[in-house]
DNA sequence: TCAAAAGTGTTCTCTTTACACCCATGC
DNA sequence: GCATGGGTGTAAAGAGAACACTTTTGA
């Protein structure tokens, strides 16, 4: 069957940046592409849009797919749509990006994908197609993000210490922070609250453990 | 000629939304169809994307065919796909948004467009398509980069007085700003020069003309 | 000489940053 | 009892907001 159009038109495509906090690195997941073109590089997963289908649900759909990722806060990042971008015919890709904790890190073995891999920020392989572009936009909107919205919340899992969580801000901004100044911060914006549990692990004293608020949401701040 | 495809296609079109300052209020360019479907609805410029032109030549091409307007800096808004947005068929379009300045708007006379119009933002008509959801957004994205970026400047003609520019703040922002803080604020920022020229106009005292150091680029401030 | 917009500094307030010690636990 | 990370307040500096009068021109 084919499908005929008086004009000629593009296909289009959704790619998905996936951040996550791990190992004191701020990584990304890649697939590893199983078919030409770009056979055996490394690539964002993300797939063809179905006539069906809204763009954010593709985005979401090939990677519950391609990665066995599941309920993330998706968000439009940008559209790609050089000419030469694809070898196969003329693509127009619209990028999301979403952000994970890291122990829905594990999910990810359990998946089907042919193979797909965390990779530190600093220390990507190369990429299929315009990805590293894509990237490189992802990682500045991430981090002007951090910087003006409650987004990095999203990095966080059910239950956290305040250290975790000045932990992930430190690793994704590059900075250190003060421990009171940042503790300060963090509780005045009032969008994390105590669990009334605490976690003993070390030899230290327990630390409470929070949870957020709202989690499916992103303030704007300042 | 036809052109067939194993799977099928989407369209891939661009929408630009184009303010500008006019009369003491933020206005919008808008188009006048003249075509099935909506035609005779008021729309944003935009149009088919060609397959041997990247998406933001498309954005500028039709913003010049229809609008006469050229040589704006156009950024990327969004990407807008909801399944049924265009009656005829699967529609994905990607919207531009710009700013130029108001001396600017006599240019829009001169073109061959069927009907081109400003409107203020706050007296839109009823739009075809989904343009209202594009023109919310576009509104949000000019509030937000105003704030925190030099964006306001591309609404600037070449020589203007500080008072101008505050003018187009207010309008812009919709609050009233100190004359004295915001002139300290211009010029902190160290983007416009004098010209060396002032402007007598009116029964009071000549201003100082001055124009923009680097009208093409936009720095992130605060 | 009056009306109308241009131009110009200082003070106060609030936000942001810098900084050091005691606490609870495991070994 | 000592090593380890958890938890807490205050003072100094910097950024942002408030505020009123003199100047130059045309009519």
């Amino acid at each position: 069957m084919t499908y005929s159009y008086d004009y000629p038109h593009p296909a289009v495509t959704t790619d998905i940046v996936i951040f996550t906090v791990q190992d004191n690195a701020l990584c990304l997941l890649l697939i590893r592409r199983g078919e030409d073109p770009y056979k055996g590089k490394w690539a964002l997963p993300g797939g063809f849009l179905r006539m069906d289908e809204d763009i954010e649900h593709c985005a979401a759909r090939e990677l519950a797919e391609e990665a066995g990722v599941q309920g993330v806060y998706l968000e439009q990042l940008a559209t790609f749509g050089t000419i030469d971008r694809d070898p196969r015919e003329r693509v127009i890709s619209v990028a999301y990006y979403a952000l994970i904790p890291s122990d829905d890190v594990a999910l990810q073995a359990g998946t089907d994908a042919a193979e797909a891999q965390w990779f530190p920020l600093s220390d990507l392989p190369p990429l299929a197609f315009d990805h590293s572009d894509i990237v490189r936009m992802a990682q500045q909107r991430l981090s002007a993000k951090m910087s003006y919205s409650t987004i990095g919340l999203q990095f966080m899992p059910a239950a956290f210490t305040l250290s975790d969580l000045q932990r992930v801000y430190e690793i994704a901004s590059g900075k250190t922070l003060d421990k009171r100044n940042f503790r300060k911060w963090v509780l005045s914006l009032d969008l994390v609250e105590e669990t009334g549990h605490k976690q003993t692990q070390g030899a230290h004293r327990p630390a409470m453990l929070y949870r957020v608020k709202k989690p499916s949401r992103i303030d704007i701040i300042k």
